[in-house]
DNA sequence: CGAGATCTTGACAACGTTGTCGTGAAGGAT
DNA sequence: ATCCTTCACGACAACGTTGTCAAGATCTCG
């Protein structure tokens, strides 16, 4: 039979739009039955070595693959090694490539990843999240909207493993990975605090977003350690769900007291801001902290001082959680600060 | 989502860790026999009216969910009601819209879809087209790397839809979604030519990636069309794949007679080249076009010229071929030029 | 050399669903 | 009334795999 041309018999291209081979195929090709076969191709002890090599063989020239729904059928373990993603935009670089750190650690365990976006939209929330508990992942990892917490008590008490990335949920005792919101927005207006600036001006998006609250929190606490009074005219906390960040950032120029410095909460705000502010030729003179990273951040004039997440990191993080049974815990992925220019022009005069 | 009715999460009876309900539970609590649920839940005809109330509470209150493992094994047809995507990075701006043109369409008929990129390692394309083969995807749909033929001829032989996406392959006749990269290009280096630059470098990735191919293609055409001799000096074709860009420009930028004007092949590259550019202070003398849209590309000083796609166009399309059974042949989506200033910038005085 | 222990292999049930077919009851036509 | 059709429903096999168990074959040891 080895010396046979390939194409004779059922060379994997010969397969033809029919049927897939299943175990009985290459049982009965190997003459063996279809048992023994499923035991070598699953690494299990009590089959001889020349048995074994013949089912290889066997397999091999028929190009069988195991049929991944009759698997997860049938173990008890249930195990379908998928992880079902769920995050608000898979086009938002921090985003992307927190799910590329996901991808990253399933690829190397063998596990496939479903991936959706939600931008926002709870009932989309709640679809996806039903279609991937349908179809069994091992693991639901999500960046939950407020309102999750219903649906995803559910889950969990279906006894499916749920990991929390980028945003929590009181209530909800699951790993989580998160970023120190709060700090990292300290840090930031302490930066602009310390250039001068006493009027710096908060941009971010809805208070009902987990990242958004952390990150007003640290700019409050930031002003109230410098003993500089919050003035509520200088705040906009509804930036870009909206997609009203434009305007907002505007209406805070045209104060009559207008924000020497402004802090945005997200990086499609902090290039609003950026482009704002280059149109009104202000680039120069108004300072600017922007939280999240962004290509091209450096490129800009002045370059654009930001806190920076490591989105790939969190990623990879909740992914070893999702696989670790024993994983738990909050986990919390630091921030830096890295200044470009725009973060440290002092406040005028 | 069609196939996968929606109540399936709420029921306060839901809980337990234990097992999840199915059919024969939700047959035992209203009284039927396990086939007339089944019926019920896929809306098959033959059920009287207040037997499908009944089995329809019985369900609710179990919060019942098909099994999707056992359905796929089940089914006829052998739908399973996903698609593999295999693109490049989905951390890059493109191939993120893309999976989002791909997801829009796929959520809206019911469909989940798996993501993963390969960074151009073959085997990885191989290992991850291997993994959703396994899983029955109805679909594959990927940007394939020149030598991904092989294994994918094998998967359409067995019966699988396969549908291309960015790049394409010789000799396999599958719905297929390209950009018109030959016809993007040659506007794009006309538009140089027009302003006057006759020594044009081409900065584009390696010629084993179609794209690649097809843009440096482009360049030819609109040198050769204005008669001006392609100088091999100017030409680099290597840049990001070995992540040589910047030494690249650098090199170009260095030579004794250098190009008054460039044309790059890829998003990275041209932020590159921009970076190389500023650093330098040529920003605003020597032109710069690019191909695909970046981000931000209107902010800079001056802002980006570019040949810009429609990404999440393609991935929608490519959805759509993918779904349609009927679905077939190479479909083209032009390109677009914007000028935003660096690449109407003048050949030098 | 015989009795047990171990090793190799196969028969068979089961996972939860869909497809096929059969059956009894209701309805319609004569 | 009788026969035939239609309708509503159930019994059962099958999908391709893993888990359980039993049966031979082979080996070990006294």
């Amino acid at each position: 039979m080895a010396s046979l041309p390939e194409a004779a018999l059922g060379s994997p291209l010969a397969a033809g739009p029919g049927r897939r081979p299943t175990l009985r195929d290459v049982a009965a090709l190997a003459g063996v039955s279809f048992k023994t076969v499923s035991r070598v191709v699953n690494d299990e002890p009590g089959v001889s070595l020349a048995v074994a090599d013949r089912v290889r063989a066997a397999a091999d020239e028929l190009g069988y693959r195991p049929n991944a729904a009759a698997t997860a059928l049938r173990r008890a373990d249930g195990r379908t090694a998928t992880f079902g993603v769920l995050l608000e935009d898979a086009g938002n670089h921090f985003f992307a490539m927190l799910l590329r750190g996901i991808e990253d650690v399933a690829r190397e365990r063998g596990v496939a990843v479903f991936t959706s976006s939600t931008d926002l939209d709870l009932a989309r929330e709640r679809e996806m999240t039903a279609a991937y508990v349908a179809r069994q992942v091992d693991a639901l990892i999500t960046a939950p909207s407020d309102s999750a917490g219903e649906h995803l008590r559910r889950v969990i008490a279906q006894g499916r493993r749920v990991v929390l990335v980028d945003r929590t949920l009181d209530g909800l005792d699951v790993p989580t990975v998160l970023v120190d919101n709060v700090s990292g927005a300290r840090t930031a207006v302490e930066h602009l605090i310390a250039r001068g600036h006493r009027r710096i001006g908060f941009l971010g998006r809805d208070p009902s977003i987990y990242t958004s609250r952390g990150r007003y929190a640290g700019y409050v606490e930031a002003l109230t350690a410098a003993g500089i009074e919050l003035d509520p005219v200088l705040v906009h906390r509804e930036g870009f769900t909206g997609s009203s960040a434009r305007a907002d950032i505007e209406r805070l120029l045209d104060l009559t007291d207008p924000p020497t410095a402004l802090f945005t909460g997200q990086d499609v705000i902090t290039m609003t801001a950026v482009s704002v502010l280059q149109r009104r030729g202000l680039s120069e003179r108004v300072a600017l902290v922007g939280f999240d990273d962004f290509e091209l951040a450096d490129l800009l004039q002045p370059g654009v001082t930001v806190v920076a997440q490591d989105p790939r990191r969190i990623g990879a993080l909740a992914a070893e959680l999702a696989l670790d049974p024993a994983g738990s815990g909050v986990h919390l992925v630091p921030t830096r600060l890295i200044p470009r220019g725009s973060g440290e022009i002092p406040a005028g005069r």
